[in-house]
DNA sequence: TCAGACCCTCACAG
DNA sequence: ACTGTGAGGGTCT
């Protein structure tokens, strides 16, 4: 099987921070690109220069797919112009310029987010790729290379059995997929309809799935519906707001909400993204 | 509002 | 090498 490639102009991409930052947990870095899985298509990426290179094992006539998932036509800078200028903010973004949100498919980004909790990154990849490997579907790649799957759809999900989703090392967190999975199918909750919503609306319906809180809510907000002005708070995000904007006293969780809600600006969601990352990265060269 | 439980894996001491 | 311990992009009761 050939490749079909394409080449997209791009400016201010930071691949690399964007595929690792935690938003999606299926990408990996092999021999200078990376490789993944968009919808039903297996696809590797890479820069070259001024522009992203893709590379598919099927043919593809049209790439719109592509381009919606990485929100190639978003202009970072406009939306970087508008968070605020303090000096943790600003640390933020010299780690880590270039650096984006993904547009994923919901399902997906809502079953990876419940599987996130008291989960190190590694881990949730981990699961993700028994889950996608025991239940997705085989989907067409280079000869000679690894196979790849589809993530599976609810419906797939709805079917099985807390045990085998167990088998995926969810632990605790198999019978809130499976629940969510159900209640997807079932229509008590409508993904599709999201769209159509306001932010504390579509968050209202998030939660009404077992194992979704604020948190895991705010994540499905942002990086599968575009909702920029959610601002997920976890651990991390915590820690750092809290050391860089109430280094004095200690804040309330109340508190840090309320803050994150103004201070950021309408691009909250990717201000936050920027902390998120630079705390990790930060964290990683010191220890 | 607040612990404690939840399932499991890995890193790191000792 | 072995066992013990703690914590990991939270949520539920």
């Amino acid at each position: 099987m050939n490749l079909h490639q394409t080449s997209v102009p791009i400016e201010d991409y930071d691949l690399d921070a964007t595929l690792s930052s935690g938003q999606a947990f299926r990408w990996k870095h092999i021999d200078g690109w990376w490789e993944g899985v968009i919808g039903q298509h297996w696809v590797r990426l890479r820069t070259e220069g001024k522009n992203l290179l893709a590379e598919t094992a099927a043919p593809v006539a049209d790439w719109t797919w592509l381009h919606h998932y990485l929100q190639l036509d978003v202009n970072l800078s406009a939306i970087v112009e508008t968070f605020p200028n303090d000096e943790p903010m600003q640390a933020s973004l010299d780690s880590c310029r270039g650096l984006r949100l993904l547009r994923q498919d919901p399902w997906e980004c809502l079953a990876s987010f419940i599987c996130s909790s008291t989960k190190q990154i590694i881990q949730i990849q981990q699961i993700m790729a028994a889950l996608c490997k025991t239940f997705g579907d085989s989907l067409p790649v280079p000869i000679g290379h690894a196979p790849a799957y589809s993530f599976p759809t609810a419906q797939r999900i709805a079917n099985l059995t807390e045990a085998d989703l167990r088998g995926c090392k969810m632990g605790f967190r198999a019978p809130y997929v499976l629940g969510t999975a159900r209640a997807v199918v079932s229509g008590e909750v409508s993904l599709e309809a999201l769209h159509q919503m306001k932010l504390v609306q579509a968050r209202e319906q998030l939660l009404k799935f077992p194992g979704v809180g604020v948190k895991i809510a705010d994540c499905v907000l942002l990086f599968a519906y575009g909702f920029d002005q959610a601002f997920p708070i976890d651990v991390w995000i915590m820690k750092a707001v809290q050391q860089l904007y109430f280094p004095k006293r200690r804040a309330s969780l109340k508190r840090l909400r309320k803050f994150t809600e103004t201070h950021f600006g309408p691009h909250a969601g990717y201000a936050q993204q920027y902390l998120f990352h630079y705390m990790r990265v930060k964290n990683r060269t010191t220890k």
